[in-house]
DNA sequence: GCAAAAAACTTGCATACGCAAGCATTATGA
DNA sequence: TCATAATGCTTGCGTATGCAAGTTTTTTGC
């Protein structure tokens, strides 16, 4: 016998896995970048100021500290992400989200637009949308990262 | 301005990729065991037969056949999986699961049910959790691989 | 004020994964 | 029937990622 919490939980597993299978597909395809770097670029831009110290920006994305380095350097290269310091602590490194980063993201987040409508599209009438919109929110991460405010 | 479906395929991810860290943490430390793994022997045990062609259990999975391949070898060493041929097409190499490994996944669901009971643990009333159950199911795979029938 | 601990970041190494190529077997169609 | 295509699987190679160690800078405790 298994729990509905159960069930609830590998449902989302399922759905979120299911889901970011297509995303990833269309994004590397469509717009060269993977599912990762589209949330790097997302967190960024919902911090102060466009920007995040590494660490933080890891914690948000689940990630080491280690792989937002080597993410980071290469969309430097391409100018959609900016290095900066701090006067007060000279350890931080802030990445930060440059204008070009930000267009690129309107572009990416279209997409994303796109396969979320398709995703619930003839599936959820509005109020159920709300509902789990909701219900997600109590389950989404809690103090820092919440990128639905 | 954002769509309420933005805004719940945001969710969504941020949910799942939450649960998915924590459990990937207790499972490594307890059960010795990644995420995929448990979702592998979940995938086999709830198979016709207890048991699936590489390539389905690959689709099931949202991973390469290659990966099937490298995922599987050590968990036939270790007792948990076994291999079986078909005899009407040579091609297909089964993937088994043993009593070994059911004993297995039994354990490490265990940990599994605990986690997605605390996941939602004081935050959902029964009703939600049904809502959630039926909006969830929905979203989910469609046609193979649905873990929660 | 200083030594020790902690924090932020980077780099070396090992592992996990996808893609493309290759092999073996089966299905297709003329 | 037989050549061609398709299918299932494995292996080589490149990329992505985590962990642990090392460096630099800041904080803490005495």
């Amino acid at each position: 016998m298994t729990t509905i919490e159960t069930t609830n939980a590998l449902r989302l597993l399922q759905a979120a896995d299911e889901f970011c299978a297509g995303l990833g597909g269309e994004f590397s395809a469509v717009h060269g970048i993977s599912v990762n770097e589209f949330l790097m670029l997302l967190h960024l831009d919902r911090a102060a100021s466009n920007r995040l110290p590494r660490v933080d920006l890891g914690k948000r994305m689940h990630v080491s500290a280690s792989t937002i380095t080597r993410m980071a350097a290469p969309m430097e290269k391409t100018g959609l992400l900016a290095k900066e310091s701090d006067a007060r602590d000279a350890r931080l490194s802030f990445v930060v989200i440059t204008q070009t980063g930000k267009q690129k993201l309107s572009e990416v987040f279209a997409t994303f637009e796109k396969r979320a409508q398709y995703l619930f599209d003839d599936r959820c009438s509005t109020e159920e949308l709300e509902q789990l919109s909701a219900l997600l929110r109590r389950i989404a991460p809690k103090a820092l990262g919440t990128l639905t405010a």
